[in-house]
DNA sequence: ATGCCGTGATAGTCACGA
């Protein structure tokens, strides 16, 4: 059972990668990042030609989730509990094949300090408090995502950069520690444990073919989900397409 | 120190990303 985590940085603008990506590598389960539509406006009927059911938290322009999946799944939850006012796109859960699984959008966070790094610490509070209550379920659940955070200093090419960055900072890192440390697996990690993995090249300065990534987007797993581990990784090659999406595919397979 | 590049909303450039 293959379940993959890709953030495609606009629907209308990857619809033709996306097609062709779930076409290559056939995904049980897709969780999709940053579709940048409304839910009414994301591609379902194109999607169920190409054999996939969608669930879809969309938003205008910015953000939005999606789940694809070969079987039809059924929605659990939509948005991240635990703040009533947050309106942004950023969570969404389901249960599909015996598995339940969530595509998360996790705030960037820059500039710091300010708001949107506040914004971005309290999400993973939340965040935290929602993953507990899943653990304690006992099933079997993957939490994939962009988490916007890099974790260690050999998920990037270059340990002193990004250091003043959100997705970088002591907080950020400290609180996917957190997460970490309820008893989720983080997939990649485990079966690449000496890092060198990235998972995002920047549009600009030459990232991609200096291979100036980092390892942003990660898939955990319940200790149930975790015992089913086969292996993991990272789909770089899509990277390299022409209008390719900034991130490239994680994967998890599971038994 | 900043922008580089890219996407989307919008009709100017601007917000946002990582």
């Amino acid at each position: 059972m293959l379940i993959a985590t890709f953030n495609i940085n606009g629907t209308n603008a990857r619809l033709p990668r996306l097609l062709e990506w779930l076409e290559e590598a056939k995904p049980d389960i897709a969780c999709l990042q940053e579709i940048k539509t409304m839910t009414e406006n994301f591609p379902v009927d194109v999607l169920r030609g190409a054999g996939y059911h969608c669930l879809v938290h969309g938003q205008k322009g910015f953000n939005g989730v999606a789940i694809l999946s070969r079987e039809p799944a059924t929605e659990v939850q939509r948005g991240l509990p635990g703040d009533d006012s947050d309106e942004q796109s950023r969570y969404l859960e389901a249960d599909v094949m015996g598995v339940r699984v969530a595509s998360i959008y996790l705030p960037n966070g820059n500039p710091v300090p300010g708001p949107k790094f506040d914004y971005k610490l309290a999400w993973m509070e939340r965040l935290r408090r929602h993953a507990a209550g899943l653990l304690a379920t006992g099933l079997p659940v993957v939490l994939a995502g962009d988490y916007n955070v890099i974790p260690n200093d050999d998920d990037i090419w270059d340990a002193s950069a990004m250091r003043d960055d959100a997705l970088r900072q002591p907080e950020s890192v400290a609180a996917y520690r957190q997460l970490l440390w309820q008893g989720w697996t983080d997939a990649v990690r485990s079966l690449h444990p000496l890092g060198g993995v990235w998972s995002f090249w920047d549009y600009q300065a030459g990232a991609w073919p200096r291979d100036h990534g980092f390892r942003i987007d990660h898939l955990l797993l319940s200790p149930a989900a975790a015992d089913r581990l086969a292996d993991a990784g990272v789909m770089k090659h899509v990277r390299g397409a022409e209008k390719a999406s900034d991130h490239a595919p994680a994967w998890v397979r599971l038994r």
